[in-house]
DNA sequence: CACTTGACCTGTCCGC
DNA sequence: TGCGGACAGGTCAAGT
């Protein structure tokens, strides 16, 4: 489930070829992970060149020269995976077994080619999708972008604002209110869990009875989790990986998410699995208390 | 209006 | 071994 710090990696990694490249081709056989007009894609798509690869929150945003912007949304079991022509790019090579040989695969629903290689979409369970949108007034007018919280990895990001949008959802528990895409931007299933944990939180706590002391750690910890992750390539739950095709290793330090049964490393009480949010949430009992409100 | 639940999908795993 | 159902969880739409 690609969150902040995976689709960061995959910027990063798109960031290294792609601006630069002309748009040669796009193909699908799934509609729905391309819902473009075929006019836009004339106009627009074919023969632009991709100026950049940005992201916000955890969407990959690439400003075209047509003035337009893809946009890609990886959601649950999205893959971008660029594959360099012969020759180009990844000098030194990379394993004789990487995905990337193997594409397009079954999950491929995207194909895009490029002047000196392929960007292959996959995304198993079809979730995902690559739109095109204007790039003028982009961030005011795409209604997810319009909404969406701020960057919790910018300097600019305080505590403040941290706790002001958490403080407007006071009635809903604090793993809802971070999750929450107008709170931030980026935080996922993972790397909540594992924040709320560095925090000592209880997931069902609701937001507005979360002490100020507790929300200065899970302000900092949110940061200091994901910026952990990036520099380990992010999570490789089951699907993702980076624009290479390699997996990352986060989830090697993740002390509570998938846990359940074993020893909490910081206590030793056994690690439980419940529902918080809608979703399977992993807490250490003894380090996260519930806080009730006083009756 | 604030908040929760269901839909979108496919692959894997578990119990029978 | 096969089969049905639960589960995985990002976001939007619908429901309470």
């Amino acid at each position: 489930m690609p969150e902040l710090p995976e689709v960061e990696t995959v910027r990063l990694g798109l960031q290294e070829f792609l601006p630069g490249q002309a748009i040669l081709s796009i193909n699908t056989d799934w509609a729905n992970s391309l819902p473009i007009a075929d006019e836009l894609i004339e106009n627009y798509l074919l023969n632009a060149k991709v100026e950049s690869v940005k992201r916000r929150g955890k969407l990959i945003i690439m400003p075209l020269t047509s003035k337009y912007s893809l946009l890609i949304h990886l959601k649950m079991t999205g893959q971008l995976v660029y594959r360099p022509n012969s020759g180009k790019g990844f000098g030194g090579g990379h394993p004789s077994d990487s995905l990337i040989d193997k594409l397009p695969n079954k999950s491929t629903r995207v194909t895009i080619k490029l002047s000196d290689g392929i960007l292959f979409f996959n995304d198993q369970r079809k979730f995902g999708w690559v739109k095109l949108e204007k790039s003028q007034g982009l961030y005011r007018n795409n209604a997810f972008l319009s909404k969406l919280g701020p960057e919790p990895l910018e300097d600019s990001y305080t505590f403040e604002l941290f706790n002001a949008a958490i403080q407007r959802h006071p009635n809903t528990s604090i793993k809802a209110a971070i999750l929450d895409q107008t709170v931030l931007a980026g935080v996922g299933n993972i790397y909540a869990d594992e924040s709320l944990f560095a925090a000592r939180i209880h997931p069902l706590t609701k937001a507005g009875l979360v002490s100020t002391i507790k929300l200065k750690r899970l302000y900092k910890s949110i940061r200091e989790v994901m910026s952990l992750s990036i520099s380990l390539g992010g999570s490789s739950d089951r699907n993702y990986v980076d624009a290479k095709g390699n997996k990352g290793s986060y989830l090697k330090f993740a002390k509570v998410f998938r846990k359940e049964g074993s020893p909490c490393p910081e206590c030793g009480g056994v690690i439980k699995k419940i529902r918080a949010a809608g979703r399977g949430t992993h807490i250490c009992p003894r380090c996260q208390k519930l806080v009730k409100p006083k009756s």
